[in-house]
DNA sequence: AATGAATGAGTGTTCATTCAT
DNA sequence: AATGAATGAACACTCATTCAT
């Protein structure tokens, strides 16, 4: 059920594999900024600090990005990118609505889980100003969301899921759950088994927290 | 079942009865604030804007407030203990868990709804920069998610909810799904009705999305 | 020889006992404007902590002096004037100009010794600023200087001092050295017996450090 | 007798053989510095002023400076070091006491005169704020007064000078001597032949103004 | 006379970005 | 491509001074 390749513990943005730019310094300074920006915060993370902790002079970002705003933006862009690519390609592997759900949820938690600092400018840096990195990065969780709203149609087509709560409503709430999961973990700094989170989670989603469906 | 107090649509942060401190300067700079940071966030948020925007000089400010931080930190701080004042009291009207439940994400979406400003605030900014606001309004999230717990608890002890759920799971994910209804009606700008998306909601925390408890 | 008259220890600027204004606000401001002066240096010293140490509100000490500038001002006129009448009168006392050089040189250490506050300020805020305070407080020196080259003159008159040395380079050096004495111990703090000084140092000027004559 | 190598008349903080840092904007900014601080005071001297007659940008200050604050102390250190050094070896050629007193005076008032800005900064900004610059530059004028009492030690043992005067007091004297007429030069203006000057004032501190030993 | 809340001009400093080398 | 010295716009904050009370 767990992840079945080795996930590299460092709290790199998951490389492409695509365009291997540039000796890789274009993938030195990304990572170099999750980094920085995770440690400071985007308006506190300074651009000279992740050029030297990218190993390069302060003028190279320059080179391969267009600007300190867009340093975020790519690395967002290629962890959302990455994450959703492998959601859709591993949910094609059950057939179940359940299954699937239960599969987006523990990739969810184990991809975050696997790379902190990640998580923690995505739990902060993407929500920030509303005008600013949200706009865009608000396409992914769209994105994102639709897919697990098509889940949820299969579901009730399947006659899993009940067809009176709206896919849209049931959407949303798993991703604010495994959300606020995350936080949770980013903010206490509290042990973090994905796995079973992701379970208890979805077992929350899908039979609530009654005793029984009468007292409803 | 809705606020039986009139709710004023104005952004501002909710006025503290308690200390009517100078005037009401003190008010309209956090107003203006909360205006301003949710327009352009807090690091793109001039001081001179918020000044002018209350009506007052920049110096003024710092009468009121030892600096930026301040402010965005006493507005957060006021409205999270309106909120969380009222909420205690109201769930005493109500005895049972489900009922004091359903009280609480209707409160909370309600609060955040005739706030947009507020609640833009809310979702960007108290999120951001784990080393500066949020250390400390962490503390009243945990103050809720607490009083959410002691919620579920009650209702495990009234044999109204399941026993194999830990409160802390069910409380991070209730708030975890409001949050993010409120996100998503903050980003999206679509209308919102609290009322019926907090029924929603707890219906689903309440029932879970499967067709029938045996399929579990 | 010693000052007969006992010296308060308080860090005043001397009163004046012409003009006994407005309930004496007046000098309480002066004073404490001394203070607050010698602490900080005048331009780290705040009208705000000047006006609150002297126990009156801000605005009040606008109602008594022009402005910042002109606290300092007055407080070195003060002191200044009442040093040099004080100097006038004493020197007519003794009729030899030895003498009266050793009376001038024990009452400038004295007063000086008796108010280190005013001592402090005088030894570095007047020096201060070429443009501001010193061309104004620059009289009162000349005026002094003046009075100890006519001293000097009438030492040469009376036989007792060489005719080959300038009155003005005396008086400068006479100055120069006093002053250096009260600076030294400002600066370092080291006990000060004003009297014993003033001796010491005149007896260098009347005699010089050379064993004998011949050796010149 | 005068100094051997040509004295620029520029108002140049004179510059240091060792380190030639960075180009010469490190130079550029502490000659524009003096400059600036003698016509204005520290506190009135206007960073960008200094910049700007530096022709360097704004930021460019802080990247040879850490604040305003350290360029004057850099200066004032700059010059206290180069007179110190010359001043050491130069009382090495002779080695009569009484000529190395001389020389230490000569050189002290030509140093000061070839570079007046310097001067002015030196007689007022010095002296100045007992718990800002005055703190560290005192070292430097402890180091310069301890070379002056050695001197005179040594007169005393040649036989030279009387054995009843405290070399520290001589020491404060001659120097209190000297400043001041700096000082009346800076504030006045009036023609200033360093030689002379030295002269007459060493002529005075050995022989004293008496007119006979008898009359003492 | 006295107050002290309010003002707003003024500036040291930072740091994203550029560009000559 | 790479550098890093240089730039200069931008801004939070201070505090001398004013003035309505």
């Amino acid at each position: 059920m767990s992840s079945p390749e080795p996930i590299d513990k460092s709290d790199q943005v998951p490389s492409q594999l695509d365009q291997p730019r540039s000796g890789d310094k274009h993938q030195r300074i990304l990572d170099a900024a999750v980094q920085v920006i995770a440690e400071h915060g985007f308006f506190n993370a300074r651009v000279s600090e992740i050029a030297s902790r990218a190993g390069v002079a302060d003028g190279t970002v320059y080179l391969y990005f267009k600007n300190k705003d867009h340093i975020l933006r790519e690395a967002i862009d290629t962890a959302f990118r990455n994450f959703f690519d492998r959601a859709k390609q591993e949910i094609q592997t059950v057939s179940s609505a359940r299954m699937q759900l239960e599969l987006l949820a523990r990739l969810h938690l184990e991809t975050l889980a696997a790379h902190r600092n990640l998580a923690i400018v995505m739990q902060t840096e993407v929500r920030q100003s509303a005008r600013f990195i949200a706009e865009f990065s608000h396409q992914h969780l769209v994105d994102y969301l639709n897919l697990v709203r098509e889940v949820i149609r299969l579901g009730q087509e399947q006659g899993l899921f009940r067809e009176d709560i709206s896919d849209r409503l049931v959407a949303h709430c798993m991703f604010g759950a495994l959300d606020e999961m995350v936080s949770s973990w980013v903010f206490t700094g509290r042990p973090f088994d994905p796995d079973k989170i992701a379970s208890a989670v979805m077992n929350l989603i899908f039979s609530g927290i009654e005793t029984s469906r009468e007292n409803a």
